[in-house]
DNA sequence: CGCGCGCTCGGG
DNA sequence: CCGAGCGCGCGA
């Protein structure tokens, strides 16, 4: 037999398929396998196997061993890992990775072995016992427990009675030692707790919606508190009671216990966590419980789409548009797309949830290529907290120059003084270095892009990171003439002080990236401030999502525009969902929410909409003008980026990118939209000199990026990094 | 990715 | 003439 082996070396240069002798006859597709390469030994995967090679025979090597029972990835891996391959252009090494548990490679992580003991059952009780000395008596002690309970863990006894009279037991052979196979449990202290189930006509609608619809995809849209949690949960009831199983993706901050106690109230041991926060032995474990069968639902943020599960009956997405669904670094993939592929390959259904659908999404479910289910009304029919826009502009006028605005400061003493909650919330998405006016609230845009431009100390000027247009700073504001137009927002310490003279009395929480280093520093801060053993919480985007605290009534948004203007096609709907989740934040339970949400430029459309929660409004608007400005959905930006250590090497390596793709674009030039090569707008990064081609692409030219791929990447050399990126979350 | 081959350069 | 250094191509 031959196999068709991929070795796990993730480069471009060993990216093919090797050819083995294959003397295991348990070896098929998708085992993980040992085989000599070059003068060494490396691990592989079988892709495929075969009669014969078209390899001479003579220099055919064998592999040399199996690494598991059964093959570590399934026949729909090895589909999926084509299909990636076709679209990503990721070294086939590197797609597989991300179907294994990393501590699966090279052998890190073993199933875990608990020593258990037990009496030797040979020598009678009494003989022991009257054989230790006097004195002696937690080894007694010892043998009358263990004769009780027959067998426990070693550590259990040695913990009660001591280290060493356990030991010295065993030496004697009084007792005897054995090890078990034990899965390690995470969130094992999360209880289990069960929901009453009475389904609103919204659900039972949305219910039969996912299953009737003949569209793979489906669009749940539904408001902050319109209960899709449940309908997730009996979907996927639905498909375990089939004998199928189930993918249950979150994003990646929001993976509450809340979630997971649902999930584990409902179908207990059948789920397994897929999760970085997880050890290593947890991962290794919780993922060998799903591909073993054990398990049946996978649950985790955007790595868990992976999950090694056969016969899959449908894939949840919750909160579709979190910008943690799409990988940032290499190897870069969509999430979405992944989901899309496995739910068409099993033949089930996708199912997208959120209250603010990304436009992409939204223009297909609309048009008709998804089907789309809306839940318009929250469960308890309690209305949205109301938004209250301040002006800060007004407030820059009179005079005062804090933090917080009169109608804020007010709300926040009514809200402390009558006993409930506050959550201030900083908007700080990146950081964004537009210009605006403080006095009348213009910012300073491109006039060849209408995106805000951004600020660039080295040289002090304005630039636009779409095209590299350079203008000059500002010194007064073109349309009131102030002064005042350079405008950088305050940080969480600084809004604390601020907090603490205005309201002396508060007991205030700060959530950031300082106070937040550990990964239970979260759960932390966040159940203390359930427990309500603070007033206020002052914290940027990871109090955002996913928390429900009840007591909270007021929830304070400063510098809305500061995600509003940041270099991105994406601003206007990051803003907009920004703001509709964080005013998810008042008034969850019995009492009324307030939100009081800060701006420089409260006419901003995408503001309005958001105040009034009209999704509809700002969906229309927006995919008009991503339509007329030809960006996303209707074309592809794609970035070519040149990274190196030497300015001389890079700018070489990006002339010889830019030449491929200047004859690949004067003989397609309908296709293109925009074409340039730059300087990236950071030139140096993590000491790297960093040049780009840039290009937006008509979206129905896949042909296109696909050569744009095959062009570049080849130009990698061991001076400069070669990489392509589409339609990236930030350009600098 | 890691190795070894072979080419080249510099020192003696 | 020989040893060290690096670039390139191979691996089944």
């Amino acid at each position: 037999m031959i196999a068709e082996v991929i070795v796990d070396i993730a480069h471009s240069d060993v990216d093919k398929i090797f050819d083995y002798n294959c003397p295991i006859p348990e070896v098929t597709v998708g085992s993980r396998v040992v085989v000599p390469f070059g003068n060494t030994k490396t691990e592989g995967i079988v892709i495929n196997v075969k009669d014969k090679s078209d390899f001479p025979a003579a220099r055919l090597k064998n592999v040399l061993r199996a690494l598991d029972d059964v093959p570590a990835v399934t026949l729909e891996g090895i589909e999926l890992m084509r299909f990636m391959k076709a679209k990503y252009h990721i070294p086939s090494a590197a797609i597989l990775r991300l179907f294994l548990p990393t501590e699966m490679r090279k052998g890190k992580v073993k199933k875990k072995l608990v020593t258990y003991v037990s009496l030797n059952e040979d020598i009678p009780l009494d003989e022991m016992l009257s054989s230790i000395r006097a004195g002696a008596d937690n080894q007694a002690l010892a043998l009358k427990k263990l004769y009780d309970v027959k067998t426990c863990k070693i550590a259990d006894l040695k913990a009660d009675f001591s280290n060493s009279s356990v030991n010295r037991l065993i030496e004697k052979g009084y007792i005897l030692t054995s090890e078990r196979r034990e899965n390690r449990e995470p969130y094992k202290n999360v209880f289990a707790k069960k929901n009453d189930v009475d389904f609103s006509p919204a659900q039972v609608n949305a219910l039969n919606s996912v299953h009737q619809t003949d569209k793979t995809v489906t669009l749940i849209h539904g408001v902050t508190g319109s209960g899709k949690t449940v309908v997730y949960l009996q979907l996927i009831k639905d498909v375990i009671s089939d004998g199928r199983s189930a993918i249950m993706l979150v994003p990646e901050i929001s993976l509450t216990p809340q979630m997971l106690s649902q999930l584990r109230a409902e179908f207990g041991e059948e789920v397994a966590i897929l999760h970085s926060c997880l050890s290593a032995g947890e991962r290794f474990d919780e993922w060998w419980r799903l591909r073993s069968g054990e398990a049946h639902i996978a649950v985790g943020a955007r790595s868990a789409v992976f999950a090694p599960l056969e016969n899959l009956g449908l894939i949840v997405i919750d909160e579709e548009h979190d910008g943690s669904y799409v990988s940032e670094s290499s190897p870069r993939y969509a999430t979405f797309d992944i989901a899309r592929f496995r739910a068409e390959f099993n033949g089930c259904k996708l199912v997208l949830g959120s209250a603010t659908p990304s436009v992409e999404t939204y223009i297909s479910a609309t048009n008709g290529e998804f089907n789309l289910v809306k839940m318009p009304d929250r469960i308890n029919k309690k209305p949205l907290p109301e938004i209250m826009i301040a002006d800060m502009r007004k407030e820059v006028r009179r005079g005062n120059n804090s933090a917080f605005s009169s109608a804020l400061t007010e709300e926040l003493e009514n809200c402390v003084k009558s006993g409930n909650q506050a959550i201030i919330f900083l908007n700080r998405r990146g950081y964004s270095q537009h210009i605006i006016c403080r006095e009348c609230g213009y910012v300073a845009r491109c006039d060849n892009c209408d995106v805000a431009l951004n600020y660039h100390s080295v040289g002090n000027v304005l630039k636009c990171h779409y095209c590299g247009a350079t203008y000059k700073m500002l010194t007064a504001c073109p349309d009131c003439g102030s002064i005042h137009i350079n405008y950088v927002g305050t940080g969480t310490q600084k809004v604390v002080e601020e907090l603490k003279k205005l309201l002396p009395s508060a007991r205030i929480l700060r959530m950031d990236n300082d106070t937040t280093q550990t990964k239970e520093g979260h759960f932390k801060i966040l159940l203390q401030f359930s427990e309500h053993k603070a007033d206020i919480l002052v914290g940027t985007q990871m109090i955002a999502k996913g928390h429900d605290f009840p007591a909270v009534t007021l929830v304070g948004i400063l510098d809305a525009d500061m995600s509003l203007f940041f270099s991105d096609y994406r601003s206007g709907e990051r803003t907009f969902q920004l703001i509709t989740q964080v005013a998810g934040r008042s008034g969850r339970a019995d009492k009324k929410g307030v939100v009081v949400l800060q701006t420089f430029c409260p006419d901003n459309p995408v503001l309005r909409y958001a105040v009034s929660y009209d999704y509809e409004g700002f969906f229309a608007r927006e995919s008009s003008l991503r339509k007329t400005t030809s960006f996303p959905p209707f074309a592809v930006i794609v970035r070519v980026m040149v990274e190196s250590d030497e300015e001389t090497s890079g700018m070489e390596t990006l002339k010889e990118v830019y030449l491929k793709l200047s004859d690949l674009y004067s003989h397609n030039k309908t296709a293109f939209l925009f074409f340039n090569k730059m300087r990236s707008p950071i030139k140096r990064l993590k000491n790297k000199f960093r040049y780009q081609v840039l290009m937006r692409i008509s979206s129905s030219r896949n042909d296109i990026v696909d050569k744009v791929y095959e062009l570049s990447l080849p130009c990698s050399n061991s001076k400069a990094l070669v990489y392509v990126e589409l339609n990236p979350a930030n350009l600098s």
